[in-house]
DNA sequence: ATGGCTTTGGTACAAAGA
């Protein structure tokens, strides 16, 4: 079972490099971000008609999550908990029923944060802490799950062609990369550091000033795998020359293949 | 470089993104 993420810049504008893409490599389930979209107006029957069930959480203008899956979506959970007054579209749960189990999923766009010393950086911080908490119930209970999606944060050096160009940044902060080790270390595995040793990986590449083309990119979407899911992970890939394409995201797909 | 592009909302630019 290939299970894949990808911050999709706006549905709107992105539906025909998508269902390219569904085209192509033909995900079991497929975990967007930044669908920029109300339900309402999300294309669900485009999805439909290549065989996807579709659930999402959206909000006008920007955020928005939304889960794709061959198999039926059960116990679908919008939202991060833990604080109700957060009113931002950024994480969406379920669950799939494999003929080796069931595995569960999370969505997530995590807050960018910057710009640095505002309420913005807060919330990143506050939303991280949620997700720690949240993942540790996950994992007591022990069963297949995995936290795909946008994390906005740059793990080490390695991950950024130019690592100083970060240095102010929220994706690079000490307090960002200290959360989300935090996260991996209360038992998940990185996919892709678990997959190759190879540098110049990354999975976002700025529109200006012809970052693509010079390979100026970041590794910022990550896929994390419960103890029990690492034990099914048969492989993983970025599906870079996405990022080539007509009308690209920025981000590209970044997915796992699993034993499910 | 103060985001050098891109998307959205809404129909002129402002906000947000990373």
């Amino acid at each position: 079972m290939k299970i894949a993420t990808w911050n999709i810049n706006g549905v709107k504008a992105r539906i025909d490099t998508v269902l390219d893409w569904l085209k192509e490599t033909s995900p079991d389930i497929a975990c967007f971000q930044e669908i920029k979209s109300v339900d309402e107006n999300f294309p669900r029957q485009a999805f439909e008609e290549l065989g996807y069930n579709v659930e999402t959480h959206g909000q006008k203008g920007f955020n928005g999550v939304a889960l794709l899956s061959k198999l039926p979506l059960e116990d679908v959970q919008r939202g991060l908990p833990g604080n109700d007054d957060d009113e931002q579209a950024r994480f969406i749960e379920a669950t799939v029923s494999t003929n080796n189990g069931a595995v569960r999923f999370g969505c997530l766009y995590l807050p960018n944060g910057n710009p640095l010393g505002t309420e913005k950086f807060t919330y990143k911080l506050e939303w991280m802490d949620r997700l720690i908490a949240h993942a540790e119930k996950r994992l007591a209970e022990e069963t297949p799950f995995l936290l795909l999606g946008d994390y906005n944060v740059i793990p080490d050096p390695v991950d950024a062609k130019n690592p100083e160009n970060w240095f102010d940044d929220a994706l690079f902060q000490p307090e960002s990369r200290q959360n989300f080790r935090a996260l991996l270390n209360l038992g998940f595995t990185e996919a892709v550091r678990n997959c190759t040793q190879a540098e110049e990986i990354f999975t976002f590449w700025d529109y200006q000033a012809g970052a693509w083309q010079k390979n100026n990119g970041i590794r910022i979407d990550h896929v994390l795998l419960s103890p029990q899911a690492a034990d099914l992970m048969n492989g993983c890939g970025i599906d870079k020359r996405v990022r080539g394409w007509d009308k690209p995201s920025d981000h590209v797909p970044v997915w796992v293949d699993l034993a499910a």
